[in-house]
DNA sequence: AGATAATGTAAACAATGTTAACACCCAAGC
DNA sequence: GCTTGGGTGTTAACATTGTTTACATTATCT
């Protein structure tokens, strides 16, 4: 079989591996990570537990690939935010937005799927975690390459920048995620943490 | 028994609980989450798995004392390390040297204890993961503090700036615990978001 | 159509968290 | 003193889990 995917396909039960990857994303989300389980997965699709196993070579690895999923969503929401924002005729300005838009996705990704975001982020067997999320990575790059060629940014930062940005983001999704933050606190925590990270890229310096 | 602790006591197994716990901590620094389990926490300490249940009324309780002791743990190192750092007769170079201090801290505690630090901020079962580790916040918000006095930091960056600090190490942090950077990137990548954290509270603005 | 690989089921295993019933041991009461 | 009793640990059992083995079914290709 060369062709993995058919249109009406029904032969055993469709396409299995995608529906037990979402099957797993929805347990994660209601209910963390302990919510994941072969057996639940195997009964929320009407199949018996074994049948996973022509699919995952293991729990793990079905995890693993949830995350994935997870990380790739994250960026997506990224490139979707940044381009529902409205050009404006400064140039700088626009970029500027742009940037404060793929933060707040960020955030607002960890803020809305806490769980999902925090199983994204941790090494689950010996799978790793990734180069920090490559789409992810390369927007945020992108951006600070944009910064540095409209002078927003000095130069001597190129390097430094992204990484400061990352991290701060990061950070503040991570406590967002898990609630480390009065959830009442967590309007002026996001403004204080994006307007600090802007301003670190403007300085001149 | 009002008495809690006794010094030789040697009732039954001695301090069961502490040694419960500790037991449970190398199980988990040394395997990850998933290593902890009733059943090999009684094993290492040559006793029955129901004996546990008289000191945690479930494995998630074990955990999340664990996860208590992490933290303050984490905090401790912090304020040791800030202690250990030469006086200068500039105050605010000192002031400065410790808030390096603290921050080396965190990230050396993350680095060193990858998946302790993992687990310190999760939420498991239903506990809460404390309004940000009390006594690390504590420690960070001190130092702003002093910052702010010295005429450091500007006034109008009080509120935010240990926001924005909190943020960036604790984001550096979990990637460098949970090996989102690839570890020979991992001085640069140090070195950068401090310098970065502490150029964002030195700006005069 | 028949061979073959892909996909599913059924039954079983070892290991897990947890509980109930019983045994021990130390301290305090008459 | 002996007994009472609560704190502590053990034994036995249960339900549930991840995983494997053997077998059944279905789809696809020659």
């Amino acid at each position: 079989m060369l062709t993995p995917k058919r249109k009406g396909s029904d032969y055993h039960h469709g396409d299995l591996k995608s529906a037990a990857v979402l099957a797993a994303r929805n347990l994660i989300e209601s209910g963390g990570q302990q919510a994941l389980g072969i057996r639940r997965v195997a009964e929320k699709l009407g199949v018996t537990a074994p049948a996973l196993y022509r699919h995952f070579t293991s729990l793990d690895e079905l995890l693993y690939e949830v995350s994935c999923d997870v990380r790739a969503e994250l960026g997506e929401l990224m490139v979707t935010r940044r381009s529902e924002v409205h050009p404006s005729r400064d140039k700088r300005k626009y970029e500027i937005d742009k940037f404060r838009a793929i933060g707040d996705a960020y955030v607002d990704y960890a803020q809305k799927f806490p769980k999902l975001f925090e199983i994204a982020f941790i090494q689950h067997g010996e799978e790793k975690v990734g180069e920090y999320s490559e789409l992810a990575w390369n927007i945020l790059n992108e951006s600070v390459e944009n910064f540095v060629t409209l002078g927003i940014t000095p130069k001597s930062k190129r390097a430094t920048a992204p990484l400061v940005a990352w991290s701060a983001v990061h950070g503040l999704a991570t406590l967002v995620a898990n609630q480390s933050i009065a959830s009442s606190d967590v309007p002026f925590f996001r403004e204080s943490v994006m307007a600090g990270i802007e301003d670190s890229l403007l300085k001149k310096n």
